[in-house]
RNA sequence: GGUCCGAUAGCUCAACUGGAUAGAGCAACAGCCUUCUAAGCUGUAGGUUCGGGGUUCGAGUCCCUGUCGGAUCACCA
């Protein structure tokens, strides 16, 4: 049952029967703890209907309650605040009915389809902590969708053109003899972004030196024999040199395995891969049927513009005086080539840095001014930059956070740690091995997703490896501790008989907190999907937890003498960790048997 | 300069979208292991929600204004 939605009908029948009105856009909230009840209605908007003080309101409704809602045991007003006391009964079925439900936090299908962009790196350099964030954001994001009944496709485009892989060719090529992952034993991804750095390291000098000979900045800037020469290797890539294109096709792959490693680490997948390389020139025949349709204008020197000023932004151009396309060009094209790869999806979830904010904006307005009805439902999952206590991340500063080490940091901290514990011993070293990497990574991701994905967050090393307090090992911990009772209740046979808690009268109070946790769970999925945000989740997921652990702390499940009471205890604990499971799994993170 | 975000306990974050005496964690202090895992639980202390106006029964939340951060405004991506 679902006793939201009973009692907001028995509120809307009272005002019916009191009042004489049709309302139903009450304010229903939860009670603060300090106060009795569960369910809190506010009488201050309903004073207009009753024509009666707050306080009176309140009195006239809670009577009508307890009399005509089979629900409502009693209730108290405080000022203008009518709190509501449910019957242990309906915590009792509330509890019964999720114990029933083996698909308890799975909403019903949708028939709606859905992309989910992510990741989307540059393939000259490793991924970073910024990447991390994004990774776990998206991936978080499109199983909080399949969570709400969606059918999800997750995808990433893949930057693997243009000047800064180049960059990376020519550096290798002047200095690298012939150094590949294989030879030098560095992961692909790392080696590629170490000729990147070589690159801007000899391009700086040869500016600096250019520019004491008398040169100015900007000349300088251009002239230097090192950007020449990359600027040189994209231009015959344009024109598919095949040297070129075998250093580019090496050096990607070089890059690619790197990253599948990395992706397999933090556990991420996607369902289809797109390259700029293959997208780049697309868009352009859209914008000239843009043009031809007049949504589009073409200037003098034949460039084309579209001209955003009456939704209060400017004029951005499409297509370059020589007719290449930009960035906006081969983000319209991609756009339209996904939504002809999956005709289903009604919209994209594109998880971007909120610096591309703007760009999101034009991207969405044109696509709307073009007529495709989609897009009203692209999204642009707008995230916060990642800084550091020593400020921002800056790859020409050495001061990027590296994602392979600091994966590997976490898990190497959470074997420390939980090796100090030891609870451990009777583990075998594969068994061990995979518990350590869970705490690690589930105390990395649980850091990243627990904060506002809209707001800028601070990473600070030495608070994300914590493993107490509101972090993810703490819940994988309390998941932990729930299997423990459960693996004792089945070697006892509590489960040998289906539980039925019929003949169970009242609830202890740390009872029926927990329950009152559990059957939030669905509210919780619907508000996580409707604000793009994980934060719901693992806010949830920790109060869930908090809660579960009062409960555990003050009452002894097995020295119930009551067969019934020590089922429905059972029960509980294991709804609990069946929830902190899929809740969990929402943010990507596993949780132990044992730790 | 224009536009858009943000500012909440010493630190990191919440606050059900306008509701009660603004909540957690960390750090500090004081307690709780012969019991189902103490990575836990209980308590103490900590606040002019950046400043100033306004809107109303009620404002951390909405409006105006100022201060301080950040992002963005390329024929770059």
């Amino acid at each position: 049952m679902n006793i939201d939605s009973v009692l907001r009908s028995s509120i809307q029948k009272a005002i019916q029967d009191l009042f004489n009105q049709q309302v139903d856009n009450f304010q229903l909230q939860p009670t603060n703890q300090e106060f009795e009840g569960s369910h809190t209605l506010v009488c201050f908007p309903l004073t207009k209907l009753s024509r009666k003080s707050p306080e009176e309101t309140g009195k006239i409704m809670g009577e009508y309650l307890v009399q005509h809602a089979g629900i409502v045991e009693r209730f108290n007003v405080v000022k203008g605040f009518l709190n509501l006391v449910l019957n242990d009964k309906v915590w009792i079925e509330t509890l019964q009915s999720i114990v029933e439900n083996s698909s308890y936090g799975q909403l019903p299908e949708r028939g709606e389809e859905i992309m989910i962009e992510y990741s989307s790196p540059n393939t000259n350099k490793p991924l970073h902590l910024g990447h991390l964030r994004n990774n776990f954001l998206g991936y978080s994001v499109a199983e909080i969708y399949k969570a709400n009944g969606y059918k999800v496709h997750k995808v990433q485009i893949i930057n693997d053109r243009g000047i800064h892989i180049c960059k990376s060719m020519a550096a290798w090529t002047l200095y690298g003899e012939g150094e590949t992952p294989e030879s030098s034993g560095i992961k692909g991804d790392h080696l590629v972004g170490k000729y990147y750095v070589e690159f801007d390291k000899a391009y700086k000098a040869q500016v600096k030196a250019l520019v004491e000979k008398g040169m100015t900045q900007d000349q300088a800037e251009k002239e230097a024999p090192m950007m020449k020469l990359a600027a040189d290797m994209l231009r015959k890539w344009e024109q598919k040199d095949s040297d070129i294109v075998e250093l580019w096709k090496m050096m990607n792959g070089w890059v690619y395995k790197g990253f599948d490693e990395t992706y397999k680490l933090m556990g991420v997948e996607f369902d289809k891969l797109y390259y700029e390389s293959d997208t780049y020139l697309l868009g352009k025949a859209e914008v000239l049927k843009g043009l031809e349709k007049g949504v589009f204008f073409k200037k003098d020197d034949g460039s084309v513009w579209v001209d955003l000023t009456v939704d209060g932004l400017d004029q951005k151009v499409l297509l370059r005086s020589d007719g290449t396309s930009v960035y906006m060009t081969q983000d319209i094209g991609t756009a339209i080539l996904r939504f002809s790869d999956f005709p289903k999806i009604v919209g994209q979830i594109y998880t971007v840095g909120n610096e591309q904010e703007y760009h999101f904006k034009v991207l969405f307005l044109i696509l709307n001014k073009l007529g495709y009805e989609w897009a009203r439902r692209c999204y642009h999952l707008s995230y916060g930059m990642v800084d550091l206590p020593t400020g921002k991340m800056k790859s020409r500063e050495g001061t990027v956070v590296d994602a392979d080490d600091l994966i590997a940091e976490m898990i190497e901290e959470a074997e420390k740690q939980t090796r100090a514990l030891g609870k451990i011993e009777d583990m075998n070293g594969e068994e061990a091995r995979d518990l350590f990497k869970m705490i690690g990574l589930g105390a990395l991701k649980f850091f990243l997703l627990k904060v506002d994905p809209k707001k800028r967050m601070l990473f600070d090393p030495n608070e994300s490896i914590q493993l107490q307090g509101f972090t993810g090992p703490f819940i994988q911990y309390t998941h932990a501790r729930i299997r423990a009772i459960i693996r004792k209740a089945e070697s006892i046979g509590v489960f040998q008989s289906k539980s039925n808690f019929n003949e169970i009268a009242s609830l202890e109070p740390a009872e029926r907190e927990v329950i009152k946790s559990l059957s939030m769970f669905e509210n919780k999925l619907r508000e996580a999907a409707r604000d793009y945000s994980p934060a719901v989740i693992a806010n949830f997921a920790y109060e869930l937890a908090k809660e579960y652990n009062q409960f555990y702390q003050t009452i002894p499940i097995f020295n119930e003498a009551d067969q019934n009471k020590l089922r429905l205890r059972i029960a509980l604990s294991k709804s609990v960790a069946d929830v902190i499971n899929r809740s969990m799994g929402l943010l990507g993170i596993h949780v132990p048997e044992k730790m």
